[in-house]
Order: structure tokens, then sequence, then C-alpha cells
DNA sequence: GATCGAATGTAGGCGTCGCCAACAATGCTG
DNA sequence: CAGCATTGTTGGCGACGCCTACATTCGATC
């Protein structure tokens, strides 16, 4: 399906989305490797340099796939949270979120979190990556105010949640871990994050 | 040092370690995107098809490099395991090292952990991975046998674990997180980690 | 110790890639 | 409708991975 056949007279209408939606088709068919900015020309049906004048280089057409993938997660963050559940079902929804968004988009997923420090790109990426990292943050800040987490540093609570989180995604994207495994898992990762490893 | 203009009888001697050796600098000194084969081959100072000889493939060689990090990590995780050491400080041990490994070898523990399964080489790999994990899933065991970590299946203790720690150290090979804040953290984060968030 | 095959290195070439410059078609704004 | 910026095209440059044919060396066998 999407493939319509318009007539597309000289000027494109949107070359930009149709570059980028290409990227993101072979990004999860094929993986980053197979990328290539000449053959994502081919599909699209322009010529070998026709990209250049939406992206002025091939990581700048990353870093959009990048930031498009920061919106998309931020989305599914979104929508997955319910500030009303207490802690443990919250995150526990949160997290599953987050790891349906890893086994969906896994190719995508390692972009995003590809360093590569564009001095001007960067800004819209920190911002993006902020208000993804937020998400979690008001989580964690709406438990401590409620007394469902221990008090210390946020940062710091942030931070393990995070990890373990970014921990799960990165074995799915690797490989390690089967969706279903992982999906399955969820519920007594959070439980034991939440209520530690030793024995009470 | 090291760039002795020797005159070449023909055989290199050991180019397939020389290859390896010149690799692994240039990916600390310039990352993965610039590896070629044709650029180490110059370095090295042989033709550009000499690497043909040693590596059937660019993916090849840097499957190799993948094992020879394996290799060197596990040796760093088992200098700094100390099995007598109680479960937290011991744990703790073993987060500093892993993520001291990160900081110090970041663009190759993202090679590490990218998947190429590789039919065939994906053996010596997993094997090697194994041996990584199992220096975790060992603490763990030995813990549980102790009756310092709560009963339930290894397995998920494992899982949570390994991947806060995974996590920690992609965040450092991400650039999110400086090695200070990281090793800094190391002892709050292994805590939070054994006695949950919850309030007890 | 000479011989011959296997291992290792060389030379050259093919197709692809990213990027650049010069040119052509189109859209926009006065 | 004139002029200019935008967008797409053509062609080319150098580098890359990989392949094949050929050269040199090593080592096992007689």
């Amino acid at each position: 399906m999407s493939h319509m056949p318009e007539s597309r007279p000289y000027h494109h209408g949107d070359l930009r989305a149709a570059l980028l939606a290409a990227a993101e088709r072979t990004l999860r068919e094929k993986g980053v490797g197979s990328l290539s900015l000449r053959e994502l020309a081919r599909e699209v049906g322009v010529s070998h340099a026709a990209p250049g004048r939406h992206f002025k280089d091939k990581q700048a057409l990353l870093n959009a796939l990048a930031l498009a993938g920061y919106e998309r997660l931020g989305q599914a963050l979104d929508a997955a949270d319910d500030p009303a559940l207490p802690l443990e079902p919250r995150l526990t929804a949160l997290a599953r979120a987050y790891l349906g968004f890893a086994i969906d988009n896994a190719e995508l997923l390692e972009l995003m979190y590809a360093r590569k420090h564009d001095p001007d790109a960067s800004e819209q990426m920190a911002a993006a990556v902020e208000r993804t990292v937020g998400n979690l943050a008001q989580v964690v800040a709406d438990a401590q105010k409620r007394g469902e987490i221990i008090a210390g540093d946020p940062e710091d609570l942030n931070l393990v949640t995070g990890a373990t989180l970014h921990g799960m995604a990165a074995f799915i994207a690797g490989g390690m871990l089967t969706p279903e495994a992982a999906l399955a898992g969820v519920e007594t990762l959070v439980h034991h994050l939440l209520h530690g490893l030793k024995p009470r």
C-alpha cells in the first residue's frame, strides 16, 4: 500500500518527507548499514543528488530520522502514562510502552542513542531527549511527592530507572532478548526495581 | 614509536594482529565510521587487498575486534570479582569494573553489542558473551545461596542487574553521562538496585 | 636440498557510495 | 512578467568494499 503513482512533475511536492519515510522503511527492513542516499533517491524516483537539497549530509538525514523517532516515542510514552495510577502499575505501563517501542523500532532506537554531537542539530535533539526523559522524571517526582518512593536525589533515582529501562531496550534491540520474553518480564522487572533484590 | 620503515620482506609476519591493533586504535580515536580496510592497509604498509587474506570481509574484522573486546572485558571482570566479599561491595566492584571498561572502550563496547549474527562467527561470540554474563550470574547465584538476595528465578534477577549495568554503560558510551558522574554514582546505583526504590 | 602446493601479499578493476559543481525547470514575489 | 530563490538533474571526483589474476615466500615431502 501507499505506492500512489501520482505524476510528480519535476518538483516532487514533499521530497523531504518522502525521503524520511523511505529511509525509515529501509532502516526497519534492511538496517542502518544499508541506508544510502542514492538508493533512497532511486526508491523515491528522483535523481541521486536531489536529497542533498534537503539534507546537507547523510548524517543530517540520520539526525532527522532520530528526531522523528523521539517524537513518536514521546507520544507513545505520553499515551501510556496515567498519572492517577499508583507508582508500580504506572511505571509498569510506562516500561511496557518503552519496550514496545524498542521492539517495533529496534534499529531506529539504536540510531536515536547514537551520539553524533552536531553542534547545531544537537539542540533540537537535546530538547527531544529531555522531553522523553522528562516523562520518566515526572513519574519519579510524583512518586516522591506521594511518598511512594524513598527520598533522595531525584537524579539518582532517575538514573537507576532510566538505565534499567534502557538496558532492557538495548537487550531487545541487540537481539539477546526476545520480544515475548521482554514483555512478559516487565512486571517482574519493575517489581524488582522498586522492591530491591535484598530480602526485606 | 612503532612506525619503523623496515623493508617489509614481502610477508609481514603477523599482519592479522597488526591490522587488529591498528583497527582498535582507529576505532578509539576516530570512531567506527572511520574504519576502512584500505586505510588500515595503508597504515600497516601493505596493499589494499592484503587484509582480505585475513578477514573475508569488513564485518569479519569487526567481529574479531568485538571478540577481543569480550576477552579483555572478561579479564577485567574476573580481576575485579572477589567472591569472598558480601553481595553489595562485590557487586559494586564488578559494576565499577564494567563501567570503567565502558569509559575506556566506548566505541568498542558499542561494536560488541551490535548484533550481526553471522551464522558461524556467532558461536565464538555467543561463548564470549556467555562467559562475560556468567560472571554476573555467578554473583547472583552465590548471593542467593547465601540468602543475601531474594529467592526467585535467577534469570529474572540477572536480567534486572544486567540491564541496569548495561544501561549505565550505554549512557556512558552515548555521552549522556560523564565518566566522573558515572563512577561517582556506582555505589548509590548498586544500593538502589539492591534495596529498591520503595520506602521500607 | 630441490620441488611443488599452500599461504600470503600485490596490482588492477568493477560497482557503489557521499559529496560537489554546473545547469535546468519551477515557484514566488515585486 | 521579470528576476530570483528553490528544487531537481547531470556529470564527475575520490574513496570504499570486494573480486580476480598474478607474484612471492614458506614449508612439507621426497
